[in-house]
DNA sequence: CGTCGAGTTGATTGTTTTCAACTTTGGTGG
DNA sequence: CCACCAAAGTTGAAAACAATCAACTCGACG
């Protein structure tokens, strides 16, 4: 239902002036792969929430150098980040639908307990993905990241990963070719199985979750 | 006004429930250096807001790792991690006053807005944080961290830093050898002065600047 | 079947950690 | 006031880890 595809940014934020600013409602609209859905510094009235697909949210350094600060996976909302302008850029990891409301519809029509509770969530998100890239070894970095996704994915053995290796990467802070090692390694130790690059197979979380302690 | 010495945790919660849940008040509560505020895990149903001194909050690893989250000086709110208990640790860098408030008072009576503001400001800094940790190099680490430092201090050149060398460490996921090493070398290089290790002079700030990016 | 992009593997380099010794600082008591 | 001591900080040398540069493989797609 109001699946409206779109190409430009700019035909937006009209859209959305016309909706109406009920609480759970909102449009729906679909990205392709690698489509960014806001950028970094634009100014932004929207709150997004992952119906399918995948978003990572990201800074670019001035060298060139990326960081990826979150996925958002199904049931994830991002958008909060900066007050008026968006602190981060957003794009699609993958085709992906996401449900769009007004920012301040969100924060107080909505209630503003809703608003506390998500953000604490994100903040703490924030937190542990601090931790990790605090003081980890590669191994560490990669496992919890597996261990992430695995949960997202509902728990079971198999995870599918929507991701590059460069965005994954990105995210744990590392090198392609060290991402690449490592999942080579957690192989060889038979901790993982990769089906292919995209899908994995936890063989023993268990281990994983020791390296991550 | 308000202050009240004490020596155990145990008595805290009993004196906070005797307060009124009126905005801006709050008991006023005095630490010495080093001393616990809370507990990774505690239960805690307070806000805390820095009237002097600081104030870090960190996490422990199990092999004795520890990441300092975040340092809070004057003005600054804590205590909003985790829902019913404290995700992190909170100790007293050095002596220091703070303005405690019932969380629900400041969730919710205070208004929801100077709660998500908060909140949202408390998100940005910790998403920057990450950012400082994911790729960067001990140099633009330490150099960031002093900025940092500048700019609360209001913008002086004499930055004095209230926290060990060791707590430094723990904040940039580097070693203490290395912020000693890397403070040495910002001397070398006219950027900075070590009167004495708690107290550095900026000679270059826009140099440090660079090194950011 | 060939091409292009993504991913893997190898060799080397560079940075940070580790381990160890040394120096400075700050507090205490003679 | 000085000497002593413990804690904090600095410096050095060696080792470990991840980054870089480069070659190679794999897989999707025309």
């Amino acid at each position: 239902m109001n699946a409206i595809a779109f190409n430009t940014f700019e035909a937006r934020p009209v859209i959305l002036e016309r909706q109406p600013a009920v609480a759970e409602s909102g449009v729906r609209m679909n990205y392709a792969r690698d489509e960014e859905i806001f950028g970094e510094g634009e100014v932004g009235r929207c709150v997004y929430k992952v119906v399918s697909g995948a978003v990572r949210t990201y800074r670019m350094l001035s060298d060139g150098r990326r960081q990826i600060v979150e996925f958002h996976t199904v049931g994830d909302v991002f958008g909060l980040d900066g007050e008026r302008c968006h602190a981060l850029g957003a794009e699609a990891v993958r085709e992906t639908t996401l449900q769009v409301m007004r920012r301040d519809a969100f924060l107080h029509e909505q209630g503003s307990e809703a608003a506390i509770q998500a953000l604490l969530k994100k903040f703490q998100r924030a937190q542990a993905h601090m931790l990790l890239l605090g003081r980890h070894t590669a191994c560490e970095r990669v496992a919890a990241f597996l261990l992430d996704f695995q949960e997202r994915a509902g728990g079971a053995d198999a995870v599918d990963l929507p991701m590059s290796r460069q965005d994954i990467a990105d995210y744990l802070g590392l090198t392609i070719e060290t991402v690449s090692r490592t999942f080579t390694q957690l192989q060889a130790a038979r901790q993982i199985d990769l089906v292919s690059c995209r899908r994995v197979i936890l063989r023993n979380p268990a281990a994983l979750a020791r390296i991550c302690e």
